[in-house]
DNA sequence: ATGAAAGCGCTAACAC
DNA sequence: GTGTTAGCGCTTTCAT
């Protein structure tokens, strides 16, 4: 049985609001009474209650951040971004992770709700913000990171995906290829959508026609990248493919490497995340690179703010991509 | 403002015991007088306030899971495993993440203390026991994971790090390696300490000499492993690696991609940890495959079961790695 | 078949 | 400079 506010304040023979102003340190208290307090707390080993404190005080110093795909390293680096700076503010973090099912991140943030938290980030699976009727309700701030439910009025923090795919889908064209495919992941989030956006502009400014046969979409899981990769092998005749996402590119690539693709000759490749491994792959992947950490250290700190003044409505926060040309292409 | 249960009990016409009860099913409530209290759920969005449920019933359906470092993929594919079980038994994951730095991991402790949680699985960047006196107090049961601190009681899953390695160097040797570098994390973790062990073991039963200078250890991260390899080919003659850990493999590649190392013929390598990018590698990387979803299926389990049964002492449990032959050796 | 009330451990308003 | 006390939202015992 840990020890409680009364054990130390009984052993330290002073009265539990005492204890409680020393631990908080939130009114004056004598240096001699302070000093037995402490011995007390030392004696007893005790920890305070962060429920009880949770529940009087409406308030717990820990966000939570929803992410899709734990296995997903874009999403852990994001998490360690926002540890960074919610660790100098005082504040803790707690993971969920809803594996891209709509059911499991409403179980989640059902969780989450009853004011365990002060705030959340969260990287939904949800394709419209009526998805999460009910259990987003208001009573803690919410930032939206990565992929935007549609609807969403909240703050929201995300990359110039649009852009991104533009500029390197142009890259492959100016390199001749006209026959492009592109590998998206789930149709229903606003990442895939504008992703494909970029696509189809690139090729439409270049005055190609888009061919919706080159263009797939899955549950951006690694099985779905080798499965959708090998669709466009076995069935079209493209000759260079973008995939939208790291998982989906190793899936992309354990398929072309089974099938000993070589790159760029046979087929040109660009990818999305720049992780260690995007280097070492033979040849070195060309990739877009998304800004993972900083991501995570934005969307703490819009977060925390607006936590310390709530109203005002949300606001979007655009980070940029880079294009990191190596030899895929 | 949430709507609580009082403001429940007071739309159905009902005591709060009654909501109660609904909420939980937890004794015979007349359908009518249930059909009353679900729709004032419905129409109030109410939420049973799980710190108020924690607070009063100790217990939090909930159980965390401390983790060294959120960029390796070891670990997030072991909290797949957890969640993976816990789900199916109603019971929540929180994660938390220490950053390999003990103070943080204590930081971390000191918030799952107080009940946040009914259990807790831990790959600890301790050594011993003695470091985490105080902050676990056997207020709730412990399953230590992967790294086990010295004089740890509790129960314990792990592999078996010694023959593993042992099995590993020994194929370096058959193919005529005799100066073997070895790559391992944190020399304070058991883990670093049993790989060693079983890399020493292979070598002297083999009749070859051990040379201290050919064994380094690092942070287990991958800018360490980057370092690590770096100093082993410029100061060293070896003709062949093991790196212990997949970051620091991922750090070691990138160094002999760097200088152009061919592999197997200049040095063969052998890394820790099978993901999609072991076999994309080029060459495709030989592997040691340790089984991490299972790892945390069993941890969960055993923690459960602990949580039913608190009595009784730790035991550990072994579970085996693989070892994967690809190319690089 | 349901209600009244105690109390989990803490914070904060009020009192002296 | 410190103590008393109400009450956060819930579960659960004891009633009836």
């Amino acid at each position: 049985m840990p020890s409680s506010i009364k054990d130390v304040a009984g052993k330290a023979g002073v009265s539990i609001a005492t204890v409680s102003h020393v631990v908080n340190g939130t009114r004056y208290v004598s240096e001699e009474t302070k000093a037995r307090v402490y011995k007390a707390m030392k004696e007893l080993q005790y920890t305070p209650n962060s429920v009880a404190r949770s529940l009087r005080s409406r308030k717990s110093k820990t966000i939570g951040f929803l992410i899709p795909d734990l296995a997903n390293t874009f999403y852990t680096s994001i998490a360690e971004g926002i540890q960074h700076v919610l660790r100098q503010k005082g504040y803790q973090l707690i993971l969920g992770n809803s594996n891209e099912e709509l059911e499991l991140e409403l179980q989640q943030l059902r969780m989450f709700n009853s004011q365990l938290i002060d705030g959340l980030i969260i990287a939904s699976t949800a394709s419209s913000m009526n998805e999460l009727e009910g259990v987003l309700k208001g009573d803690y701030p919410v930032v939206h990171l990565d992929r935007i439910p549609q609807g969403c009025e909240q703050d929201r923090i995300l990359v110039n995906n649009d852009e991104a795919v533009y500029e390197a889908v142009s890259e492959l064209i100016q390199k001749g290829h006209s026959r492009i495919g592109m590998i998206g992941g789930l149709d229903r989030l606003s990442t895939t959508k504008e992703r494909i956006a970029g696509y189809r502009r690139a090729l439409e400014d270049a005055g190609i026609a888009v061919k919706d046969s080159l263009i797939r979409m899955g549950n951006s899981k690694q099985d779905c990248g080798y499965e959708l990769t090998r669709q466009l092998c076995e069935e079209t005749d493209m000759t260079a493919l973008l995939v939208s996402n790291n998982q989906m590119t190793l899936g992309a690539l354990t398929y072309l490497k089974e099938h000993r693709y070589r790159m760029p000759e046979q087929l040109s490749l660009i990818g999305f995340d720049d992780y260690a491994w995007s280097f070492l792959m033979d040849p070195p992947l060309s990739v877009i690179h998304q800004p993972c950490f900083e991501l995570g250290e934005k969307a703490a700190n819009v977060l925390l703010e607006r936590i310390g003044q709530p109203l005002s409505k949300g606001k979007e926060y655009m980070l940029r991509t880079m294009f990191i040309r190596r030899d895929s292409f």
